[in-house]
RNA sequence: GUGGCCGUAGCUCAGCUGGUAGAGCGCUGGAUUGUGGUUCCGGUUGUCGCGGGUUCGAACCCCGUCGGUCACCCCA
């Protein structure tokens, strides 16, 4: 009947996904697991609570996400995380099985939830969905240019138009350390006029004022130096390569010098892909990623070079254009009548059995109300079974699309509702039905 | 976490300087006592997010709280 109060509610920024919405959600799924399995990638499960010390190493301890945002806890001392990203995880299990001594190069993907205890606004929740993917054990910049070329071609294929790719590459140890040097030296001296939180970062993290958006901050990030210009000669030779592979591939970019991003793992490469702006707003970031060739050994594996990214499966379904078919069967059963219930059963289960979706109304509603149900529920065929049809051996087959009927004999019946469910849907007409 | 805006039926929303709720869609019944979708006619739905306060009287004003949203922080 009417509305009702929930007694417990979801917790906040955590969300039900309904029926109504999952197809497409299995659409996006499905259509990356097909584009990293034609890359060779396998799918990787991890669990989603690991130990807290996992990601204080791998993230970094003064990230943000380490923190402020991780849901923590002790379970009989035992500290423990809601795993807030997919890397950390899927390299511990990496080290852990040794996987660097089964093969030279490992392609991994995976999806599934990951926390993060901010605060929640559209396309950012603090139970989110992730995909994402690794690969460990090549250090070339072929490798990232791949999966670079191979996201763009992702997010087209989910309809999303037009995906801006932004590249930048913050090198590895010493380079960074020497810019840290210059940016600071650059920066202190208009301390003042900084936003506070810049001032903060100042001796924090001052790779990140170079990302901050308050007006502030502006001319000072204007005037600053760019990291490109400290590259090493080996970090300088990674990256124009990469660029030159990106150019062969016809992977449209940008360079963006001041592109850092908050977790401290990564190295050289570093990319990010927006879109959607109109539906997105600020949080049009659809994915993000980069190199991290350090965080194999800093977990105690061998030396071992790795890049991967992540997408927000929540913002993908924002900016995807997919279409999905609300059907959900493909055959309706209509008994009708006082003993059709039973013979109505032993159809439905044959023509399940035939491969077809069906559903048989057990609720001895009205035809009519079988029919709308029918319809809503985006059957191609209904089978009308009343007392009639069950005594003479037939069924009133209905194409609903078509807006034809027949009688069919029983023995039949499978066979051709298979054939009406598999024909095209005739062109749409206008009109009343009779 | 900081600040702004919002919260009325399942959904989208209306409700005039406070007088105790309305539309469309949906759902449902009928027109067609065995035929959906289209059409027509009828019916149905609310502790106006929650708690407190002001007032003779609150959906409307005030405080708190929860939720959403936008921006920031940060990120996917």
């Amino acid at each position: 009947m009417g509305s009702s109060t929930p007694l417990v509610k979801a917790v906040k920024g955590m969300n039900d996904i309904l029926p109504v919405d999952i197809g497409r959600w299995h659409a996006v799924e499905g259509a990356f697991a097909r584009s990293m399995q034609r890359l060779g990638y396998r799918e990787i499960r991890t669990p989603y609570v690991e130990p807290t010390p996992l990601f204080v190493r791998a993230i970094g301890e003064t990230t943000d996400v380490v923190e402020k945002e991780m849901y923590s806890f002790r379970h009989h001392d035992e500290p423990l995380t809601l795993r807030p990203e997919g890397t950390a995880g899927a390299v511990r299990a990496y080290v852990e099985h040794g996987v660097h001594n089964t093969e030279p190069v490992t392609r991994w993907y995976y999806h599934g939830p990951m926390f993060r205890a901010e605060r929640p606004q559209r396309g950012r929740y603090r139970q989110f969905y992730q995909l994402g993917a690794e690969c460990i054990g090549d250090a070339g910049p072929g490798c990232d240019a791949e999966m670079i070329d191979a996201l763009v071609g992702f997010l087209q294929d989910i309809g999303i138009e037009k995906p801006d790719v932004f590249l930048n590459s913050i090198g590895s140890g010493d380079t960074r350390a020497r810019y840290k040097e210059a940016l600071t030296a650059a920066l202190s001296p208009m301390k003042d006029k900084l936003s506070a939180d810049s001032q903060r970062r100042l001796t924090t993290n001052p790779l990140r004022i170079l990302d901050s958006k308050h007006p502030a901050d502006a001319e000072a990030i204007a005037t600053a130096p760019t990291i490109l210009d400290f590259l090493s000669d080996a970090d300088r030779a990674h990256w124009d390569e990469l660029r030159r592979q990106l150019d062969a591939l016809g992977t449209p970019y940008q360079v963006d010098p001041k592109l850092v991003r908050g977790l401290d793992y990564y190295t050289r490469t570093l990319f990010e892909i927006k879109g959607a702006y109109d539906k997105l707003g600020a949080g049009s970031t659809l994915l993000g990623g980069g190199r991290y060739d350090g965080m194999v050994k800093d977990l105690g594996g061998p030396e071992v070079p790795a890049i991967g990214f992540a997408a927000g499966l929540e913002r993908l379904l924002i900016a995807s254009t997919l279409e999905v078919s609300a059907s959900v069967v493909d055959v309706f059963v209509a008994p009708l009548g006082e003993g059709t219930q039973a013979p109505a059963l032993v159809l439905a289960r044959d023509i399940r059995r035939a491969g077809l979706r069906c559903e048989v109304d057990t609720r001895k509603a009205s035809m009519k109300a079988q029919l709308r149900r029918a319809n809503a529920l985006g059957a191609r065929v209904c089978l009308i079974l009343g007392d009639r049809e069950v005594n003479e051996g037939v069924v009133e087959m209905k194409d609903l699309a078509a807006h034809v009927q027949e009688k069919v004999a029983r023995a039949d019946v499978v066979a051709r509702a298979a054939a009406v469910v598999a024909s095209p849907v005739p062109p749409a007409r206008e009109g009343d039905g009779k």
